[in-house]
DNA sequence: TGTTCATATGCACAGCTATACATATGAAAA
DNA sequence: TTTTCATATGTATAGCTGTGCATATGAACA
């Protein structure tokens, strides 16, 4: 049974379509993809990684650092933990958060570079 | 009037924060960057980039290879397009898209890259 | 001019997200 | 043990976002 010719479009060039799907990524991938940079798209974040960019840090000094309430810094910091983008050792009542790793960096580096053109 | 005799944290380590509130970049630049992150933070759009990282495609073969509403598509193609990671040429009634330039292919190539570990 | 068809867009809405308040947790000090 | 304090988290909520329906636009063609 073709759907398309119920109520689909006709114009498509069927040749390109079928190239072009087999070629694509799987969808699963696409979606972590996708839940990957959506980490990096919203300010709050970006600023933490930034913050983080230069120096460990504690989640007070990121909240003083940022201005921002410290509520918000550590809800902000378990999503950024749950995708592996910062780590974090305990001192006592403290916690000391960094990047996880030098990829963190360069896609930060990689994103500012762009954001400048 | 000091805000921090309210009602502020005292942890604070009041050099590294000072360190690094001067090293950290604009809010606006911060803003953008933000912004430009999230446009690839959707699978829909992700889809779409990653079909016209392939070929050259129109509205209606891209509704059929993402398998997706054509209004949908055009909603995210305007908004690829705001942020100048598409362009466009007419050909009579159809709308050719094809990405912007190789600055997209590359991030769409380190996104990957990423995920696949 | 009128019709057809690919694309664009106004609008409504469901689902998501970032934030902040209140509170819990747990470590250190009293 | 009790208090203090840094951090984490449950919950509520305002604002945002992606989607699809309905419709507008505008080009080709009859």
């Amino acid at each position: 049974m073709k759907i398309d010719d119920i109520c689909e479009i006709v114009c498509t060039d069927e040749k390109a379509v079928a190239e072009v799907k087999s070629k694509m990524l799987d969808e699963n991938i696409l979606i972590i993809l996708a839940e990957n940079f959506k980490i990096f798209g919203d300010p709050t974040r970006l600023k933490i990684l930034q913050a983080l960019y230069h120096r460990e840090l504690c989640v007070c000094d990121l909240s003083a650092a940022l201005d921002a309430n410290q509520s918000t810094i550590s809800h902000q910091l378990r999503l950024l933990r749950g995708k592996n983008l910062v780590k974090f050792r305990k001192q006592g009542k403290m916690t000391y958060y960094s990047l996880a790793d030098e990829h963190v960096k360069k896609i930060i580096e990689l994103g500012v570079e762009h954001a400048r053109e």
